[in-house]
DNA sequence: GGCTCTATTGACATTTTTGTAGGTAACTCT
DNA sequence: AGAGTTACCTACAAAAATGTCAATAGAGCC
C-alpha cells in the first residue's frame, strides 16, 4: 500500500490568514500568551507550521496580527452600542455593552495581555472609540468633557478589571460569579446618574 | 596568566530563593510573562541558571513560587490599611491602600497574569484578606455584610483594572497618566460614602 | 488538455530553552 | 585543622521552538 499525501486545503489569503488567528485566539484564550507556540497554532488551525510562517512570516507577526484583530473586534463591539438615535438609551446600554465586551470574548484578556506584553502602542483605535463616546452621546447630553473622560476612563478601567477577575473574584468570596459584574453595574449606573445631573 | 575561577557567593537556601525570585520578578515586569527564561532569571540574580534548577526543580516551579510570594506581598500590603484603630480612617485610607497595592510592583500584572496562566486557585490567600476587611472596618460601620462584599467586589477590581491600564488610557486619550487613577478614586470615594449612610 | 501562480507541505537546519551530571568551593561543626 | 554538608558551577545532553527550502498540488485561465 502507497503512502497517502494527505489532501490539502487551498484557501485564500484572506481565508488562510483568518483561519489562523481564529486558532490564535483560542489559544490564547484557553491556554494564557504562554501557549501561543508555532506549532500549536497551526494544529489548531489545521494546517503545517510553515504555512502559518509563510502567511505571518514569523511567530511575532501572528502575535502583532492577533492583537490588531482582537483590537478591531473589542472596538467595534463597544461602538455598536451607539446605534440608538437617543442618547439617553445610549447612555443606559453603554456600560452594559461595555462590560460585555471586555467580558466575552476576551475582551479583558487581551488588554491585560496587551499591558503585560507591552504592546500598548498598537491601542489607537481604543482613542478614536473613546473620542467618538465624548463628542457623541455625551456631549449631546451636555456633560462637559473633561468629566465625560473622566467618567469613560473610570468606566473602562472598572470593565477592564471586571472582565479579567471578576468572575474569580466572585466565586473567591462565595458568590456567584456574574456578581462583580452586576454589581460593578450597578456602582457604575449610579455613579454616572450623579454625573449627569448637574 | 592563569584562569580566575570565578568566586562564588554562597546563601542560605532561602536567601539563595528569594535572590532569584527578585530577579524572577523584575523579568517578569518588565519583559511579560514570555520573558520569565531560566537563563534570564539566573543572569538577573547573578547565578547559573542550574542553581535556579538546583532550588525550584523546574521553571515551573519558579512560575509557581514567584506568584505565591507576589500574593504574599500584594495581601500584606492591603491588609496594612487596617492598622489604624480608627475604622472611619481605615475606610478612608483603604482605596487608596488598594489603588497603591495594584499599581506599584505590579499587583495588577500579577493578577492579569495569574488569570491569563489559569493559576486562579492559588488566591486563598486573597479570600482570606476580604473575609477580614469584610468582618473588620466594614462590620463596625454596621454594613451589611452583603453590600460589604459587593463593595469590595467592585473595588478590587476597579483597582485593578486601574492598576493594569489606568495610565496607558489616560495618555491615550491626552491626559496625564495619574488622571485615571485620581478619577478612579474620586468615583470610589463617593459610591463609598453613599453606601454607607443609610 | 496544458500553463501559471502560489498556498501548502515535509524534511531539514538552527536557535532557544530546559534539564542532567559530576566535580568544586564555601560554610559549619567538631 | 580536618571532615561533612550542600550551594554552586561548568560542561554536556535533550527537548522544544522557530525558521528555511525545494518540491507538490489545488485553482483559475487560456
Amino acid at each position: 500500500m502507497s503512502i497517502e499525501p494527505a489532501r490539502r486545503v487551498r484557501r485564500s489569503p484572506e481565508a488562510a490568514r483568518e483561519n489562523i488567528l481564529l486558532s490564535a485566539e483560542r489559544l490564547l484564550l484557553e491556554r494564557g500568551p504562554q501557549g501561543l507556540k508555532l506549532v500549536e497554532v497551526a494544529q489548531g488551525a489545521g494546517v503545517s507550521h510553515a504555512t502559518v510562517l509563510h502567511h505571518f512570516g514569523s511567530i511575532d507577526g501572528v502575535q502583532t496580527a492577533l492583537a490588531e484583530a482582537m483590537i478591531r473586534q473589542l472596538v467595534a463591539r463597544v461602538l455598536e452600542a451607539e446605534r440608538p438615535d437617543d442618547p439617553e438609551a445610549q447612555l443606559e446600554g453603554v456600560g452594559q455593552v461595555l462590560f460585555d465586551a471586555f467580558e466575552s470574548a476576551g475582551g479583558a484578556r487581551l488588554a491585560a495581555w496587551l499591558e503585560l506584553t507591552g504592546e500598548t502602542r498598537r491601542l489607537t483605535l481604543v482613542r478614536e472609540a473613546v473620542a467618538e463616546v465624548i463628542s457623541g452621546p455625551m456631549a449631546q447630553k451636555g456633560v462637559d468633557p473633561e468629566r465625560a473622560t473622566n467618567l469613560i476612563l473610570v468606566a473602562v478601567s472598572l470593565a477592564m478589571g471586571v472582565g479579567l477577575i471578576g468572575r474569580s473574584l466572585a466565586e473567591l468570596v462565595g458568590r456567584p460569579p456574574e456578581t462583580t459584574r452586576e454589581a460593578a453595574l450597578a456602582f457604575l449606573k449610579s455613579g454616572l446618574a450623579a454625573a449627569m445631573n448637574r
